[in-house]
DNA sequence: AATCCACAGGAAAGTATGGACA
DNA sequence: TGTCCATACTTTCCTGTGGATT
């Protein structure tokens, strides 16, 4: 037998399983897509498009059925000679209007012509309303995520880009997507009402919702008789365990695929599932640990010694002593304690670490009560990967296996 | 009911960094 | 080069909070 051999057959098209994967039809969101189409009306009468503020947890079809309805929305509207330009944009790297509005003159430019930052607000935005009246007719912007946004100003600005006379030929509409309903509330009130003139609320998919869709795309996925229902089931299961979120279900399900190609088998088995379940658990500590701030991965490795010594759970106040101790072998100028318990914050914001209310009244006062909500072993690979703090570690760690 | 603990977390200001432009 | 505009991260200062204690 040569060292290269062909993968075992069981992928019929694996693409299928991707986040990105648009299907042809949409399995269980019937309600959302009758009020989403009605939101979208005027766009097909030629009108002045309604915004549209879509909101749900994550992996509940939100970017699914607004991909799937505008793509059918473009294609109807040619039979009706109405010309409608498409923006979608992920603000999950774009924290400010300002980026936004950078990113949105960037899609509308050529590749060689693109802006950077460095230019006024004001700029940008004259930028901005040049480009989208250099289009005109109707525009549909998408923003996904757009709770990254830090900042009202793109979402008062386009609605009332025309009130203000800096549009005249374009109708553009805004669809906004969003995960946290609280953002709605923290918008202010005329923001508010013009961003979501239609509200449509996305609910969690049912454990029976999610199996459907699973089988819809396996069984476009993988070939005949590789995947059993219990598999389904399982990877159903997962998704709908906390969240109803198919995202969750179907990364599950292709990871499952590949530890079943990597083990040569023709049929993905349920110990498979567990299997991908591990894995996944560990990238998903892999991907936050590395994208902690130096600072951040110190407070954690602060933590995670407490935790080695059977000191957690464990308030800011006691961390703080054994955090500075950990800058001291690495060198590194420690945060003021208000600093470090938002790193703690933003590590139980994360799911690496978890945090529980203490109110201890009129002795104790109120607090966080700190302890590891991920195995110890795996946050240390993790720490040890990132190649930046992994001499500091190192170090540190030889110190504290001698003093244990 | 009033008090008070001890931190939570908001706000503003500061530091370091980097691109555009003249 | 220096100025202007922006961001990420931090420090400083502060008010808010919930329940045990009085």
């Amino acid at each position: 037998m040569g060292l290269f051999e062909p993968d075992t057959e069981i992928y019929r098209d694996r693409d299928v399983l991707r986040e990105d994967y648009q299907p042809e039809k949409i399995v269980g969101r019937d309600t959302e897509l009758r009020q989403y189409i009605s939101a979208l009306q005027p766009v097909i009468n030629g009108d002045q498009p309604s915004n549209i503020f879509l909101y749900g947890k994550a992996g509940v079809g939100k970017t699914a059925c607004t991909g799937y309805l505008l793509s059918e929305l473009q294609s109807d509207a040619e039979q009706y000679n109405v010309n409608i330009t498409l923006i979608r944009t992920n603000c999950e790297d774009l924290s400010t209007s300002y980026q936004v509005a950078i990113q949105l003159i960037n899609e509308l430019r050529l590749p060689s012509n693109q802006v950077t930052t460095g230019y006024s607000k004001r700029q940008v935005y004259k930028m901005l309303w040049e480009e989208l009246e250099s289009v005109g007719d109707t525009i549909i912007i998408v923003l996904d995520e757009v709770d990254h946004i830090d900042d009202d100003s793109i979402l008062y600005q386009i609605p009332h880009a025309r009130a203000n006379g800096n549009l005249s030929e374009a109708k553009v509409g805004i669809i906004g997507i969003s995960n946290d309903f609280k953002f709605r509330e923290s918008l202010s009130s005329k923001v508010q009402s013009s961003l979501c003139e239609k509200e449509l609320q996305f609910p969690a998919y049912e454990a029976d919702e999610l199996r459907d869709i699973l089988r819809q795309r396996a069984d476009v996925a993988f070939y005949d008789g590789v995947i059993s229902e219990a598999v389904i089931a399982k990877c159903a299961a997962y998704g709908a365990k906390d969240a109803g979120d198919a995202r969750q279900s179907l990364d599950l399900l292709m990871e499952t695929g590949d530890i079943a190609v990597e083990k040569r088998t023709s049929e993905l088995a349920e110990s498979h599932v567990d299997e991908a379940r591990e894995s996944l658990e560990k990238s998903r500590v892999v991907e936050g640990v590395a994208g902690l701030t130096h600072q951040g991965q110190i407070v954690l490795y602060a933590l995670l010694m407490l935790n080695e010594e059977g000191k957690t759970p464990t308030r800011a106040r006691d961390v703080q002593p054994r955090y500075e101790m950990v800058c001291n072998r690495a060198a590194v100028d420690p945060l003021v304690p208000r600093r470090m318990r938002d790193h703690l914050g933003e590590l139980a914001m994360l799911g690496i670490a978890n945090r529980i209310e203490r109110n201890k009244g009129e002795s104790g006062g109120r607090y966080y009560e700190y302890s590891l909500d991920t195995s110890p072993k795996l946050l240390l690979q993790a720490l040890q990967e990132t190649v930046d703090v992994v001499g500091e570690i190192e170090t540190t760690a030889q110190w504290f296996d001698g003093q244990t």
